[in-house]
DNA sequence: TGACTATATCGCCATATGGGAATATAGTCA
DNA sequence: TGACTATATTCCCATATGGCGATATAGTCA
């Protein structure tokens, strides 16, 4: 992989690396909103649900259409979710791994020693 | 996915969100490496390298093995370089789509208007 | 045009974070 | 134990970033 490829795929996962963000791509899994909506949705004011989005129309993460005199917004590439699913899975894994390790490998109902 | 898991997801995304750390990741896809091996293969001073695979290992994305007097780091869990390879596959059909409308969706050899 | 709604931008602040130098810690060997 | 190598930690600085209030811009309608 190229050095300028790395260093996209790294502004990707950063612009991913937010709980917000990631909250307002939650949101537009269902369906288009307008930015009111997703303030509503999300919490937080109007000027930052509206900065968060246009840095994940930067990305090419969200589309943008207007309507009148609302933006809808929308999902620009489901993939998001792909990516959102795959640390999902691998988290619940491992908290449950994390868990096995913390009572202590054991198999039967029962403490060794 | 509650919100606990959400704020986690984010948090991974953010660990990979580095350039340094996905060089490191890279370096240590072809097998383990020592901390002084990666300090050479990804550049940066070690405090530095040491510093991003503490970060990286917090996360589970790397492991750590003591032979002696060095660590030996390793991946994981491969599951990042599946994460890397969805980006990178859609970054480069996003970046060949947007050369296409930049030249102006030509389709024949010449130009319209 | 003027009033109104919806959205975007700007300026500011507090905090988080990467980079780097100095130093501490751990392990090996004589 | 003392010297040596490898790694981790601490401290500091510069910068980036999220949150928020104030304000600007865009679009609609009377």
């Amino acid at each position: 992989m190229s050095d300028k490829m790395l260093a996209l795929v790294a502004s990707r996962f950063k612009t991913l690396g937010e709980p917000l963000r990631l909250r307002i791509l939650q949101q537009l899994e269902s369906g288009e909103r307008t930015v009111t909506a997703l303030v509503e949705a999300v919490g937080g004011n109007q000027p930052n649900v509206s900065k968060h989005l246009s840095i994940l129309h930067e990305a090419g993460l969200v589309s943008r259409r207007r309507e009148g005199t609302s933006v809808l917004y929308g999902i620009g590439d489901p993939m998001v979710f792909k990516l959102c699913e795959l640390v999902c899975r691998r988290e619940t894994k491992r908290g449950a791994r994390e868990y096995a390790a913390l009572v202590g490998g054991v198999k039967i109902s029962g403490a060794k020693r």
